[in-house]
DNA sequence: ATATAAATGAAAAAGCTTCTCATTTACACC
DNA sequence: GGTGTAAATGAGAAGCTTTTTCATTTATAT
C-alpha cells in the first residue's frame, strides 16, 4: 500500500510508478541502474518504457523516495532512501557496492566547508578498491 | 623545454602534445575540461582536433602528467599533476573549484577500506556547496 | 633520405540520459 | 458512473561527453 507514498509526494498513482517502487523494494540488489530496473520490469512482464523508468526514478529522487549515486564512468544507480545518509565502497573488479558511515569524516567535511567559506549542500565520497572476494580470485 | 617530460613518458614529441601541455601550464584555470583546452588552443591559433585533445589528455593521465576529476554529471576536468594528492570543493552556482587535503579523512578512508576487506586503489571526494562569493550574490 | 610505427583529423559511433509529441490515463467534479 | 482536463506514458529522436575508426600525415631510428 505504497500509493500513499506517491500521493504524499504529489505524484499521481500510476502503474509504472507502483511497479518501479515494487522493484526497488523487492529486488536483491540494493543499488540498481535504470537499466537494471527496466530489465526487472520486463522479467516481471511489465512493458514499461526505459524513458519512463528514467523519468520515474528522477521524480522519486526529487520526492526524496530514492537517492542517486553518480558512479565514476557515467551511469547512475538508484537506491531506496531510508533517511540515513551513507557513503560507498566500490569494487573495481566486480562492481560490488558496500556501504559505510563515518562520523569523523562527516564532521571533517563540515569543518572544511566552513573553513573555505562554503555553505555545504552535499558531498560525494567513493572509495574504490578490490573487494575481499575478488582478491582471492586473483 | 618540456619535450623531455614527453619523452620520459614514452610519448613522441608532437605539436598537439606540446601545445596541450602549454595550455595547461599557462591557463588561469587550474582545472580544465577537454573542451576548455580545445577552445584555448583555437584562441591560440592552433587547429587541433577535439578527439586529439581527448586522446592527449588521456595519455597524459596514463603517464601521470595530469589527473582527471570526474565531476558529478558527466564531464571530466583535468589538472596538471604536481605529485600532491588533494580533494575538491565545488560551487554549485558558479562552478568554482577549491582544493583541500585532510589527513584525518585520508586516514579514516584507509581504515574503512581495511575494515571492509577492500584493497583500496583510489577514492574520490567532492564537497558541493555555495562558495563565499556566491553567497553574497544571493 | 627512407622506412615504419605512431599520431592526427574528421566523422561516425557509443553509451547513458533527456526530450518531443502523439496518445493514453488518473482523478476531480457533476 | 460518465466527463473533462491536466498529467503521465511510450517510442523514437536528440543531446552530450567521450571513444573509435580509418585514411593520411608525421616523428624518429637507421
Ligand atoms: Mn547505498
Ligand atoms: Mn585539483
Ligand atoms: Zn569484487
Ligand atoms: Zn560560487
Amino acid at each position: 500500500m505504497e500509493s500513499q507514498d506517491l500521493r504524499k509526494a504529489g505524484l499521481k498513482v500510476t502503474l509504472p510508478r507502483l511497479k518501479v517502487l515494487e522493484i526497488l523494494e523487492t529486488s536483491d540488489l540494493r543499488h540498481m541502474s535504470a537499466e537494471d530496473v527496466y530489465k526487472a520490469l520486463l522479467e516481471m512482464g511489465e512493458e514499461i518504457g526505459l524513458a519512463t523508468v528514467y523519468r520515474v526514478l528522477t521524480q522519486f529522487e526529487g520526492a526524496g523516495l530514492v537517492s542517486r549515486l553518480s558512479i565514476d564512468g557515467g551511469h547512475a544507480v538508484f537506491e531506496l532512501e531510508d533517511g540515513s545518509h551513507h557513503d560507498h565502497l566500490l569494487c573495481v573488479r566486480c562492481n560490488r557496492i558496500e556501504e559505510f558511515i563515518d562520523d569523523v569524516i562527516e564532521q571533517r567535511q563540515r569543518a572544511i566547508a566552513a573553513e573555505k567559506g562554503f555553505e555545504m549542500t552535499d558531498h560525494s565520497l567513493y572509495i574504490y578498491g578490490i573487494c575481499r572476494h575478488c582478491q582471492k580470485t586473483k
